[in-house]
RNA sequence: GUGGGCGUAGCUCAGUUGGUAGAGCCCCGGAUUGUGAUUCCGGUCGUCGUGGGUUCAAGUCCCAUCGUCCACCCCA
């Protein structure tokens, strides 16, 4: 055996056992988008790695680090460098005006998909991971901001995970008010250096707002005497958050306000929030977002008030699975064929599907005897067993085998198929 | 990038001061040649993560390396 090839780290496969909860989560959230009547946009996956050090920020660490970047020259194609989405905004705004979506309009994007950062993976990180991005354009009012939160409020509810998560809420004010708050915090800070643990003192350099977020006790009681960021919020975007608390108030979603939240990525102005929880460990949010107003000028278009946000699919399904909630989710096939004849067990499966489109047929494959083919059948899963023996295929006959209850089978012809079928899983179902 | 735990059969794991690699589950065959429980009998299954070193002898001790999990960091 020659040295098997083994993934790549930080690279999952999802395995059929846990696609099905995949597959439901994506479905509750189809459904809740298109409640809300936002509209999928379907983006590439690799695009041109200035996309994301303009608008991500060339000093935050997904663009100093963590970007897939490669170098691509056909032979008549002009050298590119590349880089496989680490987040999905920069791509949608892209996309957008590109396509002339954004231009004095208002629009309400969503999508699903793949994102890549080299990250060293923990729980709930992976180099590989899948997010479902919402982005809406045109509004600038605090009116959509609720609209959004409240949106992801009711997913919560819809999956029952309500209880399990908390809403954090703040504002960063206007991109000249947050300048001016970043200034003054750096001269604080680096009033009080040697007080501040390393990764602090590093990060007054690169992104010193996250300084506000570190864990270290030392930092955060120098943080005490900080200025806040709330004095330095410009009469606009006072309004904007007050009027936003507001509409949740209205709406009867919690939030608590975080003056420390500060989102990682650069193009982030005034609406700030994040969903938490505390039961996956370091990585607790499970869905974040915010206000965005410069980027779609600082991406070459019109000055654009957008906001938006993204849930971290892989950080979902383990809180479900965390919570129980889903429980089992049936995979397994309704009715499983066996045939001594494989050729008139393909054409008796095929005929229930014709006849019943709804209902889960697996055919067995492979041979062996009747008692193989029923063990097969029993760890299928299903609840009903069709075998075709000899005499069967020369009556035009089948047997129909109760396999999860106290039943004697039965031998109808095979042109009854549907009749009984349907009558007898429909009583099974109430 | 930094730190800690863990790598033994397809899966879950034992493996004593260094002395012939094991169990359960799974899978296959039979008891039962057209019937899924259970039981019984038999069978397959390993570069002990990888590469070095120490030793008469290494799954076990030492070094390196890779993978994985968790945390820091970062973020969804």
């Amino acid at each position: 055996m020659s040295k098997r090839i083994e993934r790549v780290r930080g690279m999952n496969d999802i395995l059929p056992q846990d696609s099905a909860i995949w597959q439901y989560l994506e479905n509750k959230v189809r459904s809740l988008l298109s409640q809300y009547s936002y509209g999928e946009i379907r983006l590439p996956i690799l695009e041109s790695t200035d996309l994301f050090k303009r608008s991500i920020g060339e000093v935050t660490d997904i663009v100093e680090k963590e970007m897939y970047t490669f170098e691509m020259s056909g032979k008549d194609e002009r050298r590119e460098s590349l880089t496989l989405r680490p987040e999905g905004t920069a791509g949608c705004v892209r996309a957008g005006e590109q396509n002339g979506l954004l231009y004095n309009q208002v629009q309400r994007f969503w999508y699903m998909g793949p994102m890549f950062r080299h990250e060293k993976p923990q729980k709930g990180r992976y180099r590989q991971f899948h997010q479902v991005g919402v982005e809406t354009f045109g509004m600038a009012g605090p009116d959509i901001d609720a609209e959004l939160i409240i949106m992801t409020a009711r997913l919560w509810k819809t999956l029952g995970i309500a209880d399990q998560v908390t809403l954090q809420l703040n504002s960063l004010g206007s991109n000249e008010a947050r300048a001016e708050f970043r200034d003054a915090l750096v001269a604080f800070l680096k009033q009080h250096f040697d007080q501040l643990d390393e990764d602090s003192q590093r990060r007054l350099e690169s992104n010193p707002l996250r300084v506000l977020d570190s864990k270290d006790a030392g930092t955060q009681a120098v943080l005490q005497d900080a200025p806040s960021l709330h004095d330095y919020l410009d009469d606009e975007s006072r309004t904007h958050f007050e009027q936003l608390k507001a509409a949740l108030d209205a709406a009867g979603v919690a939030y608590e306000i975080n003056p420390n939240l500060v989102r990682g990525l650069d193009y982030y102005c005034k609406t700030v929030f994040e969903w938490v929880t505390d039961a996956l460990g370091a990585q607790g949010t499970v869905c974040a977002g915010g206000r965005y107003d410069g980027l779609v000028q600082q991406l070459g278009g019109k000055a654009t008030p957008a906001v938006g946000f993204a849930m971290g699919i892989e950080r979902l399904v383990l809180l479900l699975e965390a919570c129980d909630v889903v429980g089992h989710i049936r995979r397994t096939p309704d009715i499983y064929v066996m045939s001594e004849d494989a050729i008139q067990g393909l054409l008796l499966a095929e005929s229930v599907r014709n006849q019943l489109p709804d209902l889960r047929v697996q055919c067995h494959c492979g041979g062996g005897k009747f008692k193989k083919q029923i063990k097969k059948a029993d760890d299928s899963g299903a609840r009903i067993a069709l075998l075709l023996g000899a005499d069967e295929i020369q009556n035009r006959q089948v047997t129909v085998k109760f396999l999860r209850e106290q039943r004697d089978q039965v031998v109808i012809p095979q042109d009854q198929i549907q009749t009984f079928l349907a009558e007898n899983l429909i009583s099974q179902e109430s």
